[in-house]
DNA sequence: ACCTGAACACCGTTCAAGT
DNA sequence: ACCTGAACACCGTTCAAGT
């Protein structure tokens, strides 16, 4: 890309900074859902194809977007001791993550690593290094990564679903008889936990389990013993 | 429901397992994406409104699907001890899903596993109840689950995309410059990794990471001493 | 260089009516 | 009880043309 515009052509009318306050402002307004191409061009009053000469596509948009929005919350210290900084990065990104729930459809997205920005892989850096000097090999590092982004991803978008249907109905189902459909006398455990299940379902455990699963993935690489767990 | 139709009303011209089969041919001969209500109505022959007296909505219709693929995959024998149970339940759920990428819509949805099918159930039931047998309450055999589906549905959906992906393009990115666009001064141990990346995250690492996780989980319970882990 | 309307090829779902 | 066509309210994206 050329640094300035030079001469030749039409001035464009529409920047990419408006084009994501815009978006930004559909958000905040009607709901993320409502993020669609047409509605975006609507709102800055183009046609929608016009929009395709500043974003390739919608997961480009969203991407961008996803990329501001990491900017802007993603920044904070870092403990010095390795597996701490591993979880304080993992709960950066995983609360970046939360407070967008939109991001569910491009989370998963191909490619979504070599398109973040600067902050965002910051916290990746973050991780990998921690995991080196934990003990671990590149190899294990990235291994590591990949183990704790695929439960923050899991954990964000199985979330984001729960809340979305949460607000709507206000009430999901008779609270007892949660399983009683099945087949109760070949799912004993289940049985006993019963009703008891959606509200321990809810509950959020992201930050203990993760602390178990970071320091069960340095264990088995063979990295330094663990501090004392959190419970 | 009743057992017997009845005697008055129209005879049904369509039935669940009709619906079923044309969905699964839909799936099979022109890829998962296709499977929309209309064009599954077209395959049957009916409008596509018809298809709402057999189905509540599309994602009705593939949480029956998910659940009559569950049954056909889902059955195996599982270990006596605990850890090793917990982890052979997850993998028998990954491996049904790894063969079901169309999952990625339905698996997140609320309630997801109030209307699973008992294949299924047995599966949460042979987690739970091994984590209670490895020593954690009930409460902790829950968040124990809970975390292992995160982990499993996360790496799920972030493979099913890259998947996709991949046999679209044939090639994603030169290979070489995998981090160039960033502040690579910033980024010491990324970019030391450099092109290794793709082919390192590319790697199945799901069932050595899910070990790690388990062992980290039922440590943190406080629960039995770990087997031996794998490498 | 930038912007445009028209068009393409679709979606999921609801409704009032028919058999 | 079951099935229907028409309609509603949308989608993302491409294309040839305009300024």
């Amino acid at each position: 890309m050329p640094r300035s515009h030079g001469r030749t052509g039409r001035p464009p009318l529409t920047s990419r900074a408006e084009i994501l306050d815009a978006a930004r402002k559909i958000i905040d307004r009607d709901g993320w859902q409502r993020l669609t191409v047409r509605r975006l061009a609507a709102e800055l009053g183009i046609g929608p194809t016009t929009l395709y000469h500043h974003v390739r596509d919608r997961e480009d948009l969203l991407i961008q977007l996803l990329n501001e929005h990491a900017q802007q919350t993603l920044r904070r210290d870092l403990p010095s001791n390795p597996r701490d900084r591993i979880v304080a990065s993992a709960i950066a990104i995983h609360d970046s993550l939360a407070a967008w729930p939109w991001a569910a459809e491009v989370l998963t997205a191909d490619g979504f690593l070599r398109r973040l920005g600067q902050p965002a892989l910051e916290m990746v850096e973050a991780i990998v290094g921690a995991a080196a000097e934990a003990g671990c090999t590149s190899e294990q590092a990235v291994h590591l990564f990949r183990g704790i982004w695929y439960y923050t991803v899991g954990e964000i978008l199985v979330r984001a679903h729960s809340d979305s249907r949460r607000t709507g109905d206000g009430q999901d189902a008779p609270d007892d008889a949660f399983f009683d459909r099945a087949d109760v006398s070949r799912l004993p455990h289940l049985a006993r936990i019963g009703n008891r299940w959606p509200a321990l379902a809810a509950q959020d455990t992201y930050v203990a389990a993760l602390g178990a699963f970071v320091d069960g993935l340095l264990a088995h690489a063979g990295a330094v013993p663990r501090t004392e767990p959190r419970v």
